[in-house]
DNA sequence: TCCTAGATAGGAATTATTCCTAGTTCCGTT
DNA sequence: AACGGAACTAGGAATAATTCCTATCTAGGA
C-alpha cells in the first residue's frame, strides 16, 4: 500500500487532510522503509519541521493520537522509556527485533500465532484485540564493536 | 523465591541494602502477588512513602535503574505511555495479558519459544538476550460493563 | 567503633506531553 | 468559485515525568 492510498482512505473516512498531517504520515511512512524504525514524537516533529518549520509539538501528538484511534498508527516500546510510533499498513502487522545497545530495530516476519490460540483457550472470555512480540538483544554490528573494545582493553 | 532470598543475593552481589531500597523491593514484590500488576515509578513511590515519607522520586528512579541493570527488575509497557516496572524472580519469566480499558494485567503462562528459535535461525548473528510477548484486548469485566452501557443507550 | 564509597533528600533543571485560546483552513454545499 | 462552519493549528502556558546537583548521611567491611 502506498502513501497515496492511505490518504485516500483517510479522506473517505472523513478525516481532514491538512499539510501537517500529511507530513506526519510521510515521516511515519519513511520510518517504515528500509530498516523499520519506529519514531519518537520528537523525531517526527523534526522531520515535519523541515517542510513546515512552525509546526507545534501539540500538532504532532494530536495527529498521532488521531491516527492511533483510527488504527493507522501503533505505539511501540523498546524498554528504553521512549514512546515510538509506527504506521500500520494493511496486513502490515509485524514484530520487532531490537538491539539493546544501538536501539535500532528490524522487522520480524514471524508471529506467535499458536501462542495466541493458547491464550484464547486459557482466557475464553477475554476479547483479544492485538498482540506484541519483541525480541531484545545485540545486533551483529554492536557485538563486533564490543568485541573491539574488549580487545583494546586487553591489549593495553 | 522469597523476598528475603533476594535480599541475600543482593548483599552477596555487593549491593548496599538501604531501607529505601528494601521498601522498593517490597513494593515490587507485592505487585507480583495476586494479579501481577507491574507498577509505575509513581505508584512505587507512594508505597515506599507509607513507611518513609521523605523518600524522593529520584531515589525510586535510581533504585529501579540499579535493579534493572542487575536484571532484577524489568520495564514493561502496555501502550498507554506509562512505564511500569516488575520484579524478575528466578525462573519468573512470564508474559502479560492486558486490558486496554481498565489497564489491569494478568500473567500468561505461555512463552512463544518456537518463535524465538525461528528468530535465531532468521538472524544467526543476533545475540538474543530477552523477549516480550504481550496480548492486548478487553477483559471479561470491562466487556460486561461496555455491554451495560450499550444496553442503557438502547433502552433510553 | 571507625571509615568511606556509595546512597540519600530536596530542590532545581530538564524533558515530555497536554491544555488553552484566538485565529486559520479544509472541504462539503451552494 | 465563493461561502460557512466544524475541525484544525500555532504558540505559549501548564502539567507531569524524569534526571541532575550537592551537601549530608549511612551501610557494612576493616
Amino acid at each position: 500500500m502506498l502513501l497515496e492510498d492511505v490518504l485516500k482512505e483517510l479522506r473517505k473516512a472523513g478525516i481532514r487532510l491538512t499539510p501537517q498531517r500529511q507530513e506526519v504520515l510521510q515521516a511515519l511512512f519513511d520510518g517504515l522503509q528500509g530498516e523499520c524504525q519506529p519514531q519518537s514524537a520528537e523525531e517526527i516533529l523534526q522531520v515535519v519541521r523541515k517542510r513546515y518549520p512552525g509546526v507545534s509539538p501539540d500538532t504532532v501528538y494530536r495527529t498521532l493520537g488521531t491516527f492511533k484511534k483510527l488504527g493507522l498508527v501503533r505505539e511501540v516500546n523498546f524498554r528504553d522509556g521512549c514512546r515510538r510510533f509506527e504506521l500500520v499498513l494493511q496486513g502490515g502487522h509485524h514484530h520487532h527485533l531490537v538491539c539493546l545497545r544501538c536501539g535500532r530495530s528490524r522487522e520480524l516476519p514471524f508471529c506467535p500465532a499458536d501462542c495466541l490460540v493458547r491464550v484464547q483457550e486459557y482466557c475464553p472470555d477475554f476479547e483479544i484485540e492485538d498482540h506484541a512480540f519483541t525480541v531484545f538483544g545485540y545486533c551483529p554490528k554492536c557485538r563486533e564493536e564490543s568485541r573491539d573494545v574488549f580487545r583494546e582493553t586487553v591489549e593495553v
